[in-house]
DNA sequence: CGTAACTTTGAAATAGCTCAAAAATTGTGG
DNA sequence: CCACAATTTTTGAGCTATTTCAAAGTTACG
């Protein structure tokens, strides 16, 4: 399957979706058009695994590039949480990694300057793309515009563009082409005082 | 119980709690000094819930008031979850709810106003204290300074002063000595585009 | 009644926004 | 493979919401 439209909020679902290839984000939409970004979701993530417990979505899931999809039923999942207790523990866990990461992201959108927020976003993904063997020695893939960038960030595409430029003047990370190539890690970890404690990283490997 | 004190990120929990009087917050702390509040517990929240899960907090938990606090150990968890598996999706469930409102902080983070901001703040509180009895006619009591709302909603102490100066010259709320007393509820919930979606009352109820 | 914490105000600085246009890139059909 | 349209990126100039810094009021409290 590959699309690159909308999952509407406000629906029943009957279903939750796991990414298989591609970059999808979770997305509000305001009433004067305005758009925030409250994840990305890389390959592996169940997207809204949410709606089985809340069955109506309260945001978007919108496709950032063309992307595989598996959709697995709300019945399916009633099932496998019913016959192995122990899954519904992991899923649960997964529910609260997803909900540590958007707390996070609410600190770097109340507190921290664009440079700081930007790099910071890069350095998560750059590592839960090396999670998932989509990252090599200098950078990874990120499909997306500019304009998507500042959707997430809560910044203007403008200020977005201005903001790249000075890290890549800066030597420390250059975005182009659907491409974060990273120059300097350890000045661009620094720049964002990024420390990735709320991934669980550690945790995630006991399961 | 009783404190104004912190309960440290990072530290292995063996129990949860419940918040029976008062109010706290979920705080993190950046390395500079700053705080982000990612969220406001009234009583009847299950306030570190997730911590069953992830055992190691990511966020500090900070009282704001005198409160009282019930604990459940994690065993105790545990035993009702083995033995109830209902109640854990209905904890489960609760994940998903407060996840669901970080989300929607995101947004208001991200997009809107201090006007705006603060105004859905005191929206929301003014639902949410409902629910559990503890708003009147006027507004409700709210124990907390134009300091920690700054933290929480990402602004300056002094920027939230002439936000909460301009709501009150506008007739629409006034915040003074620990309580918001609301004017104009229509007014109010006009400028702040608020809309309760996300706390998911409808399908609380069914719980 | 004195001290600490909190609120209010003013003035100047700035990060990020808006608007608008030009340049570059990407995609498409012929 | 080219031409053209659409999308995306880049830049400039002026503007505004919010911050910073500093000081004066006010309130709470032991």
């Amino acid at each position: 399957m590959c699309w690159r439209r909308h999952h509407p909020s406000g629906q029943e679902q009957s279903s939750s979706t796991v990414l298989l290839s591609g970059f999808v984000s979770r997305t509000k939409i305001l009433p004067d058009g305005k758009k925030q970004i409250t994840q990305i979701h890389l390959p592996g993530d169940f997207v809204d695994l949410q709606s089985f417990s809340l069955k109506v979505l309260d945001h978007d899931i919108v496709g950032l590039s063309d992307c595989d999809l598996a959709l697995v039923s709300h019945s399916a999942l009633r099932h496998i949480t019913e016959a192995h207790p122990h899954l519904t523990r992991v899923y649960w866990f997964l529910t609260n990694v997803d909900a540590a990461a958007n707390r996070e992201w609410e600190v770097w959108l109340g507190q921290r300057s664009a440079l700081a927020w930007v790099a910071s976003l890069f350095c998560e993904l750059n590592i839960r793309l090396g999670l998932v063997g989509l990252k090599d020695d200098g950078g990874f893939d990120l499909p997306l515009t500019q304009t998507d960038l500042a959707d997430c960030l809560g910044l203007t595409s403008v200020h977005v563009n201005r903001t790249l430029r000075e890290l890549r003047e800066r030597s420390l990370v250059t975005f182009r082409a659907g491409r974060v190539a990273i120059q300097d890690w350890e000045g661009l970890r620094s720049i964002a005082e990024y420390d990735p404690t709320y991934l669980y990283l550690d945790r995630r490997a006991d399961r």
